[in-house]
DNA sequence: AATAAAACATGATAATTATCAGTTTTTACA
DNA sequence: TGTAAAAACTGATAATTATCATGTTTTATT
């Protein structure tokens, strides 16, 4: 059941792409796969992690509690993508909670292997700093998002993300399904604010909706509106 | 004028005291110190960096502009960090802008040194991934913050944050002195609206000013208020 | 020191968003 | 398959925040 991560497609799109042979042989006979439901945690706030996950498939949403206790996604992560990375470079509490969306597999892999690799491998620390690189600025966008955009061009700007990055199905509806609560958990808003805003859009045409499922219509439209050319 | 970088203490604090001894001779030869004037920028969002800064003296603010031409500072940078770090890592156009708040002393360091430092010296990568981790942290609490604390409790933390991290003067004001208009784009609210908050911490003893400055009156109480416990 | 420009400030009002209360629909599972 | 729980939804209202208009103070410059 146990396959090896020489042959494993999805290492192309991480980090891990870096390593030698003897380096990945290493991290195949060390990792641990897991399947993780729809629903389960991977790690939760606060936790020190013992290593890293690898996302075989599924899609998770990183989180974080606020003091008065609502959720803020942060990122969703995609397939092939390495979790708690920052985490374990800097030897520290996980800040955020990874919350699986559908069902998931990752392989765990310690921290001992990554940390040895990345004092060896001077390729592979390169490699995980550009995919940090890469995450900060997204993080950076999506503060300027928070603070300057409506929830409006927010909720738009999340449906344009979500059909060029997970895709529709045959019907035209988004292939990944957020709950309502997701929605606005990633949007930043109350979900009953965030809910009306989805009738609206869908009275304007720009999306339509099958039960939890929703499908973008209007892209170039829902793309002005998240630019602020409404 | 040119002082060496072996003798200069900054380097303590940020990734380049990995750096062998040679390596630093290297940096030490090919860095050219700055002087940049208050309200003067270092580099602007969506240019292509030739190096890093190393800030021997002075504060920045590290902003963006929103589609609306809107302002939002994501950080503001303390003497001794490292900045364009994440553009010259990535290979890519910075994503932000950085501008001088007083005058500032900095050494550009070419981005040929650091790239080559970065695949030769795994301890170096390895500070800079570090330093990038915490980055990544940080930006992710101010998403949470923008999205789910109200500018009151935004700028009840800004100031915390300010006393804490830059000080008071013999007074008691913050050394610090930021305009209304930088204070509204780091809490990512209108001037106007910022100003009238200001007024009411004045009003409530929290705070108090003097022209531009500001003193923290009430740290326990401001705290509190950013934490939610009004 | 005079003056223009920039920054600061306040009021009135409008727009955005949250909250509370309740209903309907969907989902899970005993 | 019936039923309880969860999720989705709607309305009324309140709170927060932005915008516009305008006046005052501070700062920079000649």
């Amino acid at each position: 059941m146990e396959s090896k991560c020489e042959n494993c497609i999805v290492r192309q799109f991480n980090s891990l792409r870096a390593l030698s042979k003897e380096e990945l042989k290493k991290v195949s006979d060390s990792k641990i796969s897991k399947k993780i439901k729809k629903g389960d945690s991977l790690f939760v706030e606060g936790q020190k992690l013992d290593g890293v996950y690898c996302v075989r498939d599924g899609v998770s949403k990183l989180s974080k509690l606020s003091s008065n206790g609502k959720e803020q996604i942060v990122k969703l992560t995609n397939k092939g993508e390495v979790m708690g990375q920052r985490s374990v470079v800097a030897e520290d509490f996980t800040n955020l909670s990874a919350t699986a969306i559908n069902d998931m597999e990752v392989c765990f892999i310690p921290k001992e292997i990554i940390s040895n690799t990345l004092n060896m491998n001077p390729n592979f620390s390169l490699e995980v700093l550009r995919h940090m690189a890469h995450d900060l600025k997204e993080a950076d966008d999506v503060i300027v998002n928070m603070s300057q955009k409506t929830v409006k061009q927010r909720l738009a700007e999340a449906f344009v993300y979500l059909k060029k990055n997970y895709g529709e199905d045959e019907d035209g509806f988004l292939v990944l399904t957020l709950s309502r609560d997701d929605y606005a958990n990633i949007v930043g808003a109350a979900t009953e604010s965030l809910i009306r805003m989805i009738s609206e859009f869908k009275k304007k045409g720009l999306i339509k909706t099958l039960g939890k499922k929703i499908g973008v219509l209007e892209v170039q439209a829902l793309q002005e509106l998240a630019d602020g050319f409404k």
